[in-house]
DNA sequence: CCCTGCGCTTTTTTT
DNA sequence: AAGCGCAGGG
């Protein structure tokens, strides 16, 4: 196969695509192109990591001093350019790059006093449909020009409120960096130029996944060499909520008209039975690339779906029966706990799992879930490691300027807030005159100024100390365990929440390790960007640990034994798509992803009833379940009903109508002991060596 | 300014 | 079930 030009690589689950182009850049390298010259694209940094790996054991020891090849996301990629370049954009060089919960915060501020009705729009509304402009690269200026409705209208206004608020907290959200990249590559050529000169080659893993800027970033990298390979699978486009379009890949030989196609249709993962099972609902999609999967194993045995009364139960099950498999006499057949994993639609599922794993001492890992930087304790060290590498970080800085408390209160905060906005300076800027403006209390301007100092002084001592114990030290001056200590009771609790500052100091520390030249900003970075990068620590883990993970995250792996769990209308398919009706394929694609993770064994569960706001409720076994093995007039009868009565509870405010149509709903569904094939093995047996 | 407790809302996936 | 905002007493 050349190793010259366009080329796509078209190709089902489990044929091998990611290991295309990992043999590729190892073939690359050993036909002499220099390691540096080469530029791969994952969709995780995850899945970077392991790409590098396998490439640097393909080729065998390589001398020391030469460099790995680059291999890194999108996100991460343009950081990296947008730190060389951001100058001629006019950004600063140094930024913040905002998450998820950062985003929250802004959208939150900016939608304060627009707003006409507490529930016309928000936070989490605004966001989604910012994101959406973003990726089609509307600038809040077009934005009110492109409105639809009062909503959008709405959101349009906020949109210039939330983008002038993070350009003044020197900040980037993830939509951010794409488009500023783009926008650097439009307006000034040369730094395009200078980019797409860095590589000869460009290698895309997942490209169904491309939004529209990172597609277009790609053709301007790709735009002078041509050497550009991209991999993907139409059937696996699961992120079109985040503005994945698979045109992309569907049209990627009008943009290259030379390029050469490869199918892959030979399936090297999966057992038949469960190869089938995944051909055969795939198949319900209407629009899709037409592709066969053939099986190269064969044997094994069709998907088992198990019927659970309630989400505890269907944990204890689970992690019962995963456990006996574990206990073995006979090594052959003996699952170890990195054979499994238990998949799920959404991130409050794992909990009955994480409880029961716990007990059963079964090691695992949750992977994602964001979790870790989410919670509470981490969030604020993690503010004031912000905000001492950047004092302009707004969001971080309200965060922790009174956090512990130091008598710096909502009323302070609010009166240097509004000087700050009037004149248009960011609010750190107004510390130092806090005293002088008489409209703070004395004791107040006296805290401010003792907070100001407080960071100043760690500023000044940034670069002399290892950033472990900077950090360290940090938390030490600023006595972080009595805010422990005053906010939570119980002792468990404030030792939980010990435990992840130390996780997260550990954080740094192996970065430190393993960075050349470790830096605050680097880690800030890291942080922002990869979620949980203590790889040392979790790869270890990972070896010996059953996986926890969304269907999402999953997409490119595979584990011998799979649980997937929650198969449930309103879960999968998701309430949200079943009622808007749109994206049932997406989420059809999601299953799709979920079964093709499996090798030799997959198990399907479901509950009959599910607690939902501490109130159980009556659920619905998804469609897929029943495409899956061809039923497809049952599931279109499933399908009705989901609907029927997800319209109805959505849809009218509480009170009396809704109450008393949902169990109307659920008497005139297909429902009932849906039997799916084989009797379920009995739970009460599964569960028999669960307790001891 | 700080803390507590009550009531109200919450319904997806992620770099 | 859990997190957030708000009111009211120290």
């Amino acid at each position: 196969m050349t190793l010259q030009g366009p080329l796509l690589v078209l190709a089902g689950a489990g044929t091998g695509k990611t290991r295309v182009i990992t043999y590729r850049i190892a073939e690359l390298i050993r036909r002499g192109t220099v390691q540096e010259r080469i530029l791969a694209v994952t969709f995780t940094n995850k899945a970077a990591r392991e790409m590098r790996e396998r490439a640097l054991h393909l080729l065998g020891k390589r001398p020391k001093g030469v460099k790995p090849p680059e291999i890194s996301t999108f996100h991460a990629l343009c950081v990296r350019v947008l730190r060389r370049h951001a100058e001629r954009l006019g950004y600063p060089k140094e930024f913040a790059i905002y998450d998820r919960s950062d985003q929250e915060t802004l959208a939150r501020g900016a939608l304060r006093d627009i707003r006409v009705s507490a529930d016309t729009l928000r936070p989490g509304d605004l966001l989604h449909i910012i994101s959406g402009w973003k990726s089609q690269g509307i600038r809040p200026s077009e934005a009110e020009r492109v409105a639809n409705g009062d909503r959008e209208g709405l959101a349009a206004a906020a949109y210039a409120r939330y983008q002038t608020q993070l350009r003044a907290c020197g900040s980037m959200d993830f939509d951010d960096l794409l488009l500023s990249t783009e926008e650097l590559f439009d307006k000034h050529p040369e730094a395009r130029f200078a980019e797409a000169t860095r590589f000869d080659h460009l290698l895309i893993d997942e490209y169904q996944d491309t939004n529209g800027p990172q597609y277009r970033i790609v053709k301007a990298l790709a735009h002078r060499h041509r050497n550009l390979c991209v991999v993907g699978d139409d059937d696996q486009s699961i992120y079109g909520w985040r503005g994945a379009d698979v045109s992309h890949i569907l049209n990627f030989q009008k943009d290259w008209p030379d390029a050469k196609i490869v199918r892959l249709e030979d399936n090297y993962r999966s057992k038949s039975p469960i190869l089938e099972a995944a051909n055969t609902l795939i198949a319900h999609n209407g629009s899709r690339h037409q592709k066969i999967l053939r099986p190269f194993r064969e044997g094994g045995l069709p998907p088992r779906m198990l019927r659970m009364e309630n989400e505890t139960l269907e944990a204890e099950a689970v992690i019962a029966e995963i456990r006996q498999r574990m206990e073995g006499v006979d090594e052959s057949v003996r699952w170890r706990p990195s054979d499994v994993a238990i998949l799920f639609r959404t991130n409050e599922q794992p909990r009955a799992f994480e409880l029961e794993l716990r007990r059963a001492r079964v090691p695992y890992v949750l992977v994602g879930g964001m979790s870790f930087y989410d919670r509470k304790e981490v969030r604020d060290v993690l503010a004031y490691l912000r905000v001492i590498a950047n004092p302009s970080d707004e969001v971080s800085l309200l965060r922790i300027i009174n956090t512990p408390a130091r008598g710096i209160g909502a009323g302070t905060v609010e009166i240097l807030m509004r000087v700050a906005v009037q004149r248009g300076v960011p609010l750190w800027q107004i510390l130092p005159e806090a005293s002088a403006s008489g409209d703070i209390p004395h004791v107040a301007s006296e805290r401010v100024e003792g907070f100001r100092k407080l960071v100043e002084k760690f500023r000044a001592e940034l670069g002399a100390l290892p950033l472990f114990e900077f950090a360290q030290g940090l938390l030490q001056t600023v006595d972080y365990r009595a805010e422990l200590d005053r906010v939570y009771k119980a002792p468990g609790d404030i030792e939980a929440r010990l435990a992840s500052i130390q996780e997260f100091l550990n954080s740094i520390a192996l970065y430190e390790q393993r960075s050349e030249h470790a830096t605050l900003q680097g880690f800030l970075e890291e942080a922002a960007l990869s979620g949980r990068e203590d790889q040392k620590d979790d790869d270890k883990r990972e070896r010996h640990a059953v996986t926890l993970m969304t269907l999402h995250s999953a997409k490119g792996l595979e584990f011998p034994h799979v649980y997937m769990v929650g198969m449930e209308e309103g879960l999968l398919p998701h309430q949200r798509s079943v009622v808007d009706g749109k994206s049932i394929d997406e989420e059809r694609r999601l299953a799709y992803v979920g079964v093709t993770r499996a090798q030799d064994s997959l198990t399907l569960t479901f509950c009959k009833e599910r607690m939902k706001w501490g109130k159980p409720r009556a659920q619905i076994p998804s469609r897929f379940l029943m495409e899956m093995r061809g039923e497809t007039d049952r599931a279109r009868k499933a399908a009705e009903a989901s609907l029927q009565m997800f319209r109805n509870v959505d849809k009218p405010a509480p009170s009396e109508s809704a109450s008393r149509k949902k169990p109307a709903a659920r008497a005139s569904s297909s429902n009932g002991p849906v039997k799916l094939g084989k009797k379920p093995v009995a739970t009460a047996a599964a569960r028999k060596p669960a307790r001891g």
